[in-house]
RNA sequence: AGGGAGUUAGCUCAGUUGGUAGAGCGCCACCCUUACAAGGUGGAUGUCGCAGGUUCGAAUCCUGUACUCCCUACCA
């Protein structure tokens, strides 16, 4: 009986909406995503890279958490003990300028709050928006382990934080010291230098006149930024530049201060540049901070933490920089130091978080040593203890490795992790210490302070391999999960991040964070721009869910992803991929449809049918789906995510749907209509009939089923619907079900086989060409045609033969004879050569149509196939082809050459008789 | 400036150890054929950036070159 198919759980089109989030609710209360911290299955682990908690989803982690859910739930079901674990970040300085700039705007200073209430209120707007980001990866699909969801302001992650932060201070790898860093005058904190963005500015470049002190004359410098003049300490000159040699070593006198500065001779300078001498401002600028340690200069602090010119200076002092420059520019071009005023483009740095310049700023802050922690990590990627795929990225990494610098770890601001160091205001003694001291270790005084900085974020972020797992406690969790295999990642944070877990999960556990690092390359827009909200290019993910569902977003992402490259996102892949669930869910529907459900639910999912019951499209689909089967693993052990994408896609659109569906229709439909004459030649009665049918029905929803699985991890929510449906399953959830694999289907696939592969390859040739004639002729479809099928072999003649109601059927066919025809005007021919068999096809045109189509589709077949015999004759005529090339590639186009011989005569005769 | 990567169909990209160039989208034509028009069938389209070299044979290996992009640094 043909199913009634307009239940509404079977809407002719997809609906992902009515689908993911009911899916979803039914993974986390079956507990399917739940690891064991003890289990005999060999453990498979994941750390997710926590996003900030306050954030927002961006297409970027869409790409990054659907890799690692790939991953994470080909894992589970391939028989890993298998754990992803979720996190957010505080996000120190993002969370801060946004909850600041926030209360800003309801005329509430951060300064006069105060630390405790201000810290409060971010507690507060992260138990208002924590919950948001962790919705939006529900919404992605995430096949996280959501009851070990970490935060890194946790009490666990803390109590790690200062256990780190206290050991590497005693191994006095932690220092305290003066040093030029990144500045925020909006923030008033050190930033990192992720944190800085260079943007170009078109500037000014000013000449400025300083006289020496004998009175003897004057030097120009030249600077973008004059009222740094104020903190000049000397002015130097290229040691080997001629013009200056007789400069070297006078002093000069600072217009304004009448500070008197000495000119001096370094590698440095750019002859070229300017006038070939350049003042020297060691505190705001870095070069001339590292010249200003070499020669030994005094370094003058001009700004105070805001960005103003420190007291001292007269009508500059309290002066933004911008506001001091204008007025120093004033006073300079009256008394004639300004010489010159030229436009002058160059890039500044900007803070990336609130826009303003970000000034070079001198200022005592804590720094870990990275030479020694740097190394063993650099031997571990050697070695292959740890290994990026690509491997290409391990170049980046080493590089920076290799030049590392200490890593400025402290921060001005009040939303992180406090640094754990007092210091004792009556003897000066300083207390490091894991748990808060109530006095002094030292004079027991009780008048202790605690420094006022924070930690930087990506310090409590190295930290994350094991800080989840619970360090520095001995779980369980660390025994069974670290190290963790795989950490998936964009190459932006290599170095920040990337570098800094796998120091800090060498330096405490003594063995890397993970052994395998995968790199993916970076969203950009359809133009190749990086997406950012300041461009308005940026895309919601939960936009594009929202629109075409989690499984055809996450899909698309991964049909893209192949070599690490960076990659540009269209929404029209989106919209192929959208079809695709609409295509697999309409298969599906046709199964229904179509199939003897009865007779399916009483078979168990790995029955294995008799090879005589089996109809030849059952042998090939079923050998076709070992192919896919062995491949899509193999792709995904690799990491090759979009091949096995590609590989899917064309399994269930182009074999499963396009060829075995329709091959199976007149089986599937014989019952309905008994006495349908196309039917008798399948099956000699009526019994034979309803038995292939029966097998049919099976082998469409074993087939139906495993590639259910094979897509799962990419497409986890319609998989999961439509295998909920399945009358037959091995498992009650796809989401824990066996990965199929050649192994646990070796029974199964024993079905199909290589003989049938060629037989429809033979069938679908014949279809293709019957098609071709057909639509190249403008013949309609309404007209039947009569076609004349000669085989050159018997093997193939017993082929056609069997099929022939299905190639009356396939092709519209009035007629269908084998035998070959004295008469061949006016034929349309398509010879056909494909491994050992060899059909003629032709269709006669007398009366149907003007036989001017079918010349010119003659002719061009004939350029086509002449081209393949100059190559080939010229390639086998060369004697050092058949000396050097192997014998079989040489045997291979000797066949290829007969064949193309063969089919060149076949038209040629063919077009005479035409013409 | 240093490091890395790319250049293949109109677009986005595949192309494993060298052996007659592939996919998806788009395009053209014809079809509402009882799973799907978010569909079906057929068709067109490439000097593989350029120039050399190695080889019987190069998109693939080597050298040079042009252009693009990314990272780091710098831009007085």
């Amino acid at each position: 009986m043909l199913q009634e198919i307009s239940d509404t759980n079977f809407a002719k089109q997809y609906n992902p909406q009515i689908v993911e989030a009911k899916i979803y609710e039914k993974w986390l209360a079956k507990n399917c995503f739940k690891a064991e911290d003890v289990s005999s299955k060999p453990p498979f682990a994941i750390i997710l890279p926590p996003p900030n908690v306050t954030g927002f989803l961006h297409l970027g982690h869409a790409l990054d958490h659907t890799i690692q859910d790939v991953l994470v739930r080909w894992k589970r079901m391939s028989g890993f003990n298998t754990v992803w674990i979720p996190g957010t970040d505080h996000a120190g300085i993002s969370t801060q300028s946004v909850v600041e700039k926030k209360l800003a705007q309801e005329g509430i200073l951060r300064t006069e709050l105060g630390r405790e209430k201000f810290v409060a209120k971010v507690w507060e707007w992260k138990e208002q928006y924590g919950d948001r980001i962790v919705n939006q990866m529900q919404r992605l699909g995430n096949s996280c382990d959501w009851d070990r969801l970490t935060f890194t302001l946790d009490e666990g992650v803390s109590k790690a934080v200062r256990k780190v932060f206290v050991s590497l201070y005693e191994k006095k790898m932690i220092y305290r010291g003066m040093k030029l860093v990144n500045w925020s005058p909006k923030l008033e904190t050190a930033i990192s230098d992720i944190e800085v963005e260079y943007k170009d500015v078109k500037g000014k470049l000013y000449h400025l006149a300083y006289p020496l002190e004998d009175g003897s004359g004057e030097l120009i410098v030249a600077t973008t930024r004059p009222e740094t003049m104020l903190g000049d300490t000397a002015v130097a000159v290229h040691p080997e530049d001629l013009r200056y040699q007789a400069w070297i070593g006078k002093m000069l006198v600072l217009p304004i201060t009448g500070r008197k500065i000495p000119i001096i001779a370094d590698n440095y300078v750019d002859q070229t540049f300017g006038s070939g001498a350049v003042k020297i401002t060691p505190a705001h600028d870095f070069n001339d901070y590292e010249m200003g340690l070499r020669h030994n200069l005094p370094m003058i602090n001009i700004l105070n933490t805001n960005g103003t010119i420190t007291a001292g200076y007269g009508e500059f002092s309290g002066l933004k920089s911008q506001e001091a420059r204008k007025k120093i520019v004033e006073v300079l071009e009256a008394s004639a130091v300004i010489k010159n005023i030229e436009n002058h483009a160059h890039s500044v740095g900007h803070c990336s978080k609130t826009g303003v310049i970000a000034e070079p700023f001198l200022s005592e802050q804590w720094f870990l040593k990275m030479s020694e922690l740097a190394s063993p990590a650099i031997t571990q990627v050697e070695n292959g203890t740890t290994n990026f795929i690509p491997e290409n990225w391990s170049k980046t990494y080493m590089h920076w490795m290799q030049n590392i610098q200490d890593w400025c770890i402290s921060r001005q601001l009040w939303w992180g992790h406090r640094i754990p160091v007092w210091t004792c205001k009556d003897c000066t003694h300083v207390i490091v210490s894991e748990i808060d001291p109530t006095h002094c270790s030292k004079c027991n005084s009780k008048n202790i302070i605690q420094d006022p900085d924070v930690l930087d974020t990506w310090f409590s972020s190295a930290l994350w391999p094991f800080s989840t797992l619970g360090w520095p406690n001995d779980t369980q969790a660390l025994k069974t999960f670290y190290p963790s295999d795989v950490l998936v990642t964009g190459h932006d944070i290599i170095f920040f991040w990337v570098a800094r877990m796998m120091m800090q999960g060498l330096e405490f556990n003594k063995d890397v964070p993970f052994k395998t690092i995968y790199i993916h390359g970076l969203i950009r827009d359809s133009q190749g721009r990086k997406m950012s909200k300041s461009l308005g290019n940026s895309i919601d993910p939960v936009e594009m869910i929202d629109q075409v569902g989690a499984d055809a977003l996450r899909i698309a992402l991964m049909s893209q992803l192949n070599t690490g490259k960076d990659l540009k996102f269209s929404d029209q892949r989106l919209e192929t991929y959208r079809n695709f669930m609409n295509k697999i869910w309409n298969a599906t529907r046709f199964a229904f449809g179509s199939a003897d459900l009865d007779y399916v639910a009483k078979i168990d999912f790995n029955h294995t049918t008799a090879s005589a019951n089996l109809s030849v499209f059952d042998k090939w689909i079923v050998y076709r789906l070992g192919e896919v089967i062995d491949r899509v693993n193999d792709c995904l052990s690799q990491y090759k995510f979009s091949d096995a994408v590609h590989e899917l896609y064309a399994f269930l659109w182009h074999d499963f749907c396009d060829w075995y569906l329709e091959f199976s229709k007149p089986t599937l439909y014989a019952t309905e209509e008994p006495n349908l004459k196309q039917t008798s030649a399948v099956a000699q009665n009526n019994h034979d009939t309803i038995t292939q049918r029966q097998t049919t029905s099976l082998i469409l929803f074993q087939t139906l089923g495993r590639a259910l699985k094979l897509m799962h991890p990419f497409i986890p929510f319609i998989t999961e619907e439509l295998f909920e449906k399945l009358p037959i399953k091995d498992s009650e959830m796809l989401v824990t079900s066996t990965y199929p694999t050649l192994k646990n289907n070796q029974d199964w696939l024993t079905m199909g086989h290589q003989e049938a592969w060629q037989e429809v390859e033979l069938l679908k040739q014949v279809i293709t060409a019957l098609r071709n004639i057909r639509g190249e002729n403008s013949i309609p479809l309404g007209l039947e045609i009569a076609a004349n099928l000669v085989p050159q072999d018997k093997k193939s003649l017993a082929i056609l033969t069997q099929h022939k109601a299905l190639l009356i059927k396939f092709c519209k066919l009035g007629e269908l004879s084998f035998e070959p025809r004295p008469n061949l005007a006016k034929c349309a021919v398509t010879p056909l050569q494909l491994s050992g068999a060899s059909v003629n096809v032709i269709v006669p045109l007398e009366g149907i149509v003007d036989i001017d189509e079918e010349i010119k589709r003659i002719k061009k077949a004939i350029e086509k196939v002449s081209k393949d015999i100059n190559l080939l004759s010229n390639k086998l005529k060369n004697e050092n082809f058949i000396k050097n090339a192997p014998e079989d590639l040489v045997e291979i186009d000797k066949n290829l050459l007969k064949e193309a011989e063969i089919k060149f005569r076949t038209l040629q005769d063919s077009l005479n008789r035409l013409s």
